[in-house]
DNA sequence: ACGTTGCGCAACGGTTCCGTAGCGCAATAT
DNA sequence: ATATTGCGCTACGGAACCGTTGCGCAACGT
């Protein structure tokens, strides 16, 4: 019966891993750092891991911020939850950063491709389910797709975090934002 | 009177670097590489450019799409003559990889920063001088600043762009995506 | 035609990261 | 208590870039 590996030494890695990837960046999270940070061998890594990007994949894996979906009753205000939820739990910075980094790793290496849409996933599917509650109350326009909604709001979010990031949220403006997409998404007595 | 740099060495680098960029990403791009494609030796590429990131930025800056602000008579006409020039002349693999590579670069390296930011400007003037037109006609609500219109209106196309990569925009849901912006761009009798 | 001077070539030193090997030690299962 | 076996340490070999140096040649200005 082998010895199981250590679990303290996983989890210091794991931890270190975590930490490297908040303070300075995915790409500053290399095998040599995580063992020096952490105190435990790199020979050890490569015991735990087959090789460099599992390990940062794993530590990636644990950092998804977890958002529930809200229930206001009203989409606008389900909307306004979910982003207050969002930049309650998540340093805008780091965030976007390690958004960034995984988008660019993910450009050439499936692994990374998978785990971003993992990230993603947990994300944004409370949007998804807060969307399908407002359609099935009538609230948004039955001939548009949930998926195409979902652009349509995250859209917007997505520049200002990625392309504006010296841009906070303002409440003035998310109140705005959040009032033309509900606009936008609202059922037309005309024809679409 | 001391003899130029050579223009055509300085443009076979360049040209070098545009291919390559194309073809296998700005990370590709590197002064080793240029000189062996461009057979320019590295010597000289040093004597043309104090470092490698000057290289690579120049040769982003000569990439823009350009594209021209056109004039139809409404927005949405106008929007969407801007989104069939721009993937007319874009190729949207090549140039999504691109746009993750130099937000990447631009992270840690402000001279990037700076290239993102001008070709992003390229790109998106023509959009900001449509929307200001629509505006002039009364198209679009006046308490709508423009740089939020054009958030809003970049959203959605950047999520497909980044983040959906299989997904081509398809002529139906490009008239809707516009129509629905448009929709919430346009002015209200009630109060916003 | 001549001399200046940029260009090509080859090689080097430095850095960073990867993944591996050998060895002694200490924790652990029985 | 003892044998097993994972862990830590140190070092290595390899790869990719960076930016530099020295030298001979060829092109260009006058």
């Amino acid at each position: 019966m082998p010895r199981p590996l250590s679990a303290a030494a996983r989890t210091r890695m794991l931890d270190a891993a975590q930490a490297i990837i908040v303070a300075d960046g995915l790409d500053a999270c290399t095998v040599d750092e995580v063992s020096r940070r952490s105190g435990v061998a790199k020979t050890t890594i490569y015991r735990h891991f087959t090789n460099g990007d599992e390990l940062v994949i794993h530590a990636v894996d644990c950092m998804k911020a977890d958002v529930e979906a809200p229930d206001t009753g009203t989409l606008a205000g389900d909307l306004r939850a979910l982003i207050e939820q969002y930049v309650g739990s998540v340093d805008p910075a780091v965030s976007r950063r390690l958004y960034v980094s995984m988008l660019h790793r993910a450009l050439d290496d499936p692994q990374f491709e998978q785990a971003f849409y993992r990230t993603r996933e947990a994300e944004h599917g409370p949007l998804r389910r807060v969307l399908q509650r407002a359609m099935a109350r009538g609230e948004v326009d039955p001939e548009i797709d949930v998926t195409f909604a979902m652009q349509f709001l995250q859209g917007p979010f997505l520049v200002q975090h990625l392309l504006r990031p010296e841009t906070v949220v303002l409440d003035a403006r998310l109140d705005q934002l959040i009032d033309l997409a509900c606009r936008a998404l609202a059922p037309q007595p005309q024809r679409v």
